[in-house]
DNA sequence: TATACATTTGGCTATATTGCCAAATATAAA
DNA sequence: TTTATATTTGGCAATATAGCCAAATGTATA
């Protein structure tokens, strides 16, 4: 792995980072439905206010979320809808597992 | 969040989890064109033996590679190609990213 | 069998992440 | 202007992760 290569991989696994946590995964495809207020994320999830907000920066901080402050509000919105394709393919590999599992318990 | 979906997003957490990281993105990418053994990695990684082993692991615990003993090597494949297609769009995250910050630079 | 080689495992320290609380900030309403 | 609401920020403790070393395991070769 070349220098320069370093470099750009660790950028691609900043992003992969931001989305590799239950709740912010969550989130993301949440927000894919339209944009949501930090407000309304707080209602749903049993977390604290702050710990809402926190997550959705590490999102916008990756560049995956874009915020709008509207009045008291900050509406949270998807900017790259494409990560929501890869999910398919992160439920292949669950279901590859279980499949393989269940083989095994055989 | 339901209970139900708290567990399939922890469970798709723990995928993408295992794919955030420099070096283990870069062995992903790389078994897509074909198998390696594990001293193969190694002798191009500036890392410990064992460090890298501990990172295949990670990606076999989360079903992303499969590994295939033969004589003293183990060889890892790549179980779930589709990963990579993901790839281009976290380029394109990035891509959005550079442009935001030179159109800020402005 | 003894030895060398490829890999994994256990253990340790350093660092990063998570989530809560309290305090700060910003904006609208009274 | 005071007050209430929405959000962010700072700080802390608990937990998880990364990478090294040393030791254990498994397999081929001498």
């Amino acid at each position: 792995m070349t220098g320069k290569e370093k470099v750009q991989y660790e950028a691609k696994a900043r992003i992969l980072k931001a989305l590799a946590h239950p709740v912010r995964l969550w989130m993301a495809e949440q927000l894919a439905g339209g944009e949501r207020c930090v407000c309304e994320f707080v209602d749903v999830l049993d977390l604290d206010f702050s710990t809402v907000s926190k997550h959705l920066s590490v999102l916008k901080q990756a560049g995956i979320v874009a915020d709008d402050k509207r009045g008291k509000q900050v509406f949270y919105s998807l900017r790259v809808p494409c990560i929501l394709n890869f999910m398919h393919c992160v439920e292949e590999v669950i279901q590859n597992n279980s499949a393989r599992q269940a083989e095994l318990a055989k």
